[in-house]
DNA sequence: AACTTTCTTTCTTCAGTGAAGCAAGTTATT
DNA sequence: AATAACTTGCTTCACTGAAGAAAGAAAGTT
């Protein structure tokens, strides 16, 4: 278990620092009486800390502001070109890659296509290249660069830097932490894809004003993250959120996992082929016939007035509708945030599913849970694999062995 | 959310204490160096903090251990005698409380019948009173309770002190903590009973060597815990766990909370009842016919070689499987405990769901999920009450106001 | 007598605190 | 305008009290 530090000043210090610093980063402009108050820490403590803050550049004097009717406030400001960080998104036959600054807005992105076929080393040597060439384009050298974060769809073990399996790419057990820390000797965070957009929720999105809430991504797939207190949950072995993998029909339909009647054979791109199947029979004229199956050309379709794309909508809805129930019954969640390529059609399936969401177990008792749709674009999923390696530098070091920027 | 105190002398203090005493109290007599090398704090410092809670009588010396080439040493022990808790548990029709000392071992427990009709106001008129009875049959008074836990069956908003539903009672919104903190002038906590034993699980069963893990409890409904670095986490407002209506099936069969096909209606006590009335055409000479179906009645048919009943069971065992299922993909714990009264009967359906539950998302990984099985009596419930009480005095002292023993 | 282990005492260090005071403005009065 | 009085922001410095280190006392064993 995480163990907690014990008294000492170190930890004093540490704490102090580190309440400051992040005041300063989140609140934004704030003078050392503003800090003083809203931390509790007395003016010459303040005053000291910063002291030290403005020395090490993490922090600096913007100027003063207006007065109130006294001695003109000296504002503070985080010093977010301090550092960098990278963020690397794997996708199918490609990568994206962004260079931030420490608030995680992206100052260049790449994106590098790569062959389905190419092995897992190959890939990660592609990371590795890609990374030196973001890096020398914009004249940063690896030093200023904090740490380096990557999102991967699939079951990932961020503990241990292992992609334990990814049905996307085809791996299985690769070390993707390791190598990239080799070359650089920079730390190297890994999390599976939606845990990482959940970052980017939490920092940018909802989670400014929510500090519990679950995601739940449709798309290829259905995947779901936990946030409970601002941190994420991953389960024993990075396998928590699973969820497209919950069984909601006993004995249904055959699942790529092995079990029958998982969600993600309900309601993701691949239950639209599987439903399909079916609904043929009634719509044969259907201008979906001989297509590939995807939120993308289904959303055309029923744009275009097809009938049987607006069915299918609507099913995968009510499908949706009942993960969503589980996933309030089982977490009671005060939020829930949807994610994903699926949301494109939203129009569509959303007001089913939440009709149906709202008949959980709680409806009777005033107790809503809050559904919303994610306002990020899509560039905050190597946002968020960027605020991977960041939030780790602005922990509150009051655990055993965590690394910080204010050592 | 809750916040982190800043750092000052009074929380090393408090830390370090709070420290000490925890590493007394949990891992038993110590002399003040071995808490040195274990805490990590300096042997002075110890000795200054241990001479402090000796003079509180928390602690106290309990003679020389055997020497291993030098002075030999002085053990410390936590004087689990310094004050009492009090827990309660509500059933369907009677109370039982139990007086405790701080280590939660139960010295008296006393149990009152009372009539399903009486109201709310009447129980807890009741509660108060047989409080104050097994007190003063103890001969202990109400400033030795350092404070009272209270279990009920149904929804619990333990933040407000709230009963919000309880089928079992046919209790809404009832204000449970203030009418009995009112009367003692002593903290009242209250939660969901399978929290209250989850949380015996975490002191004194399964939780001694897991700091994650789930507790699924089977009995006249379905219900869960979920226990994240040995704090449960609650969702919201108390209804994280309402794992038995997650729905398993698409409009399947009805449940009393208004939605289809829950878990509940295929693994529970009801779930025997539905189940029979069309196995009872398969088997019309079962001796179960006529009879009220439960686990001990099942279960006695099935020693008895009812055909039937073993039937039932194999079906409850693989629904159950479903849920465990669910519940691992979801939460991916690294380990589930089972609780609650259907275990009587685990050998009929026991095997057969974990069977099934074997063949979850994580499966190929070679990371499994342990199924274990409480080991707790049935004392375990009002047990799990009192330490409500008993745990906040013992938090490490981080957050902003938390209440402590070691002020 | 020499060594070990446990515990205590004394002294040092250093981070936060709070009062006093300085800095730099605004507002009211002349 | 000029001046005095007030406000607000920030800094300095003596003080407090917590942990820590070192020396040594206590109580054993070899």
């Amino acid at each position: 278990m995480t163990k907690l530090r014990i008294g000492n000043k170190a930890l004093i210090k540490d704490m102090n620092r580190s309440v400051v610093i992040n005041t300063i980063r989140k609140v934004g402009p704030l003078s050392r009486t503003d800090i003083s108050t809203q931390t509790g820490l007395g003016l010459s403590t303040i005053t000291k800390i910063v002291e030290e803050l403005k020395n090490s550049r993490l922090v600096f004097e913007t100027g003063a502001a207006n007065s109130t009717g006294g001695r003109r406030p000296i504002l503070l400001e985080f010093n977010k070109q301090y550092a960098y960080a990278v963020g690397v998104k794997i996708m199918k036959d490609h990568l994206v890659l962004a260079l931030t600054d420490l608030d995680a807005t992206i100052i260049h992105s790449l994106e590098v296509p790569f062959h389905p076929t190419d092995s897992p080393t190959e890939i990660i040597q592609l990371i590795i290249h890609t990374i030196e060439q973001l890096l020398s384009k914009q004249q940063v050298k690896i030093d200023q660069v904090e740490g380096i974060g990557v999102a991967v769809s699939g079951l990932v073990d961020s503990k241990k830097g292992l992609v334990v399996r990814s049905p996307l790419l085809g791996w299985e057990d690769v070390a993707l932490s390791k190598p990239i820390q080799d070359v650089f000797q920079k730390p190297v965070f890994i999390d599976n894809d939606v845990n990482a957009y959940t970052y980017a929720e939490v920092e940018k999105g909802h989670g400014l004003h929510q500090n519990n809430f679950i995601c739940v991504s449709i798309g290829d797939g259905i995947g779901m993250s936990i946030v409970i207190d601002r941190k994420l949950y991953s389960g024993e072995f990075g396998g928590a959120g699973e969820f497209g993998h919950t069984i909601i029909q006993v004995d249904g339909r055959s699942c790529h996992c092995g079990q029958e009647g998982c969600l993600e054979m309900y309601a993701s791109t691949i239950a639209l082929e599987q439903e399909s199947t079916v609904l043929f029979r009634s719509y044969p004229n259907s201008i979906l016939l001989n297509k590939k199956l995807t939120f993308d050309s289904v959303y055309d379709a029923a744009l275009a007035g097809d009938e049987m794309a607006i069915v299918l909508f609507d099913k995968l809805g009510y499908y949706l509708g009942i993960g969503l129930i589980n996933a309030i019954n089982s977490f009671n969640p005060g939020t829930i945030v949807l994610i994903g390529e699926g949301m494109i059609a939203q129009e569509y399936f959303l007001p089913t599913a939440i009709t149906k969401a709202k008949k959980n177990f709680f409806y009777h008792d005033r107790y809503e849970t809050k559904v919303l749709i994610s306002r990020l674009g899509n560039d905050a999923w190597v946002k968020g694999a960027a605020i991977l390696a960041i939030n780790q530098l602005f922990q509150p070091p009051i655990y055993e062995s965590t690394p910080s920027l204010l050592s």
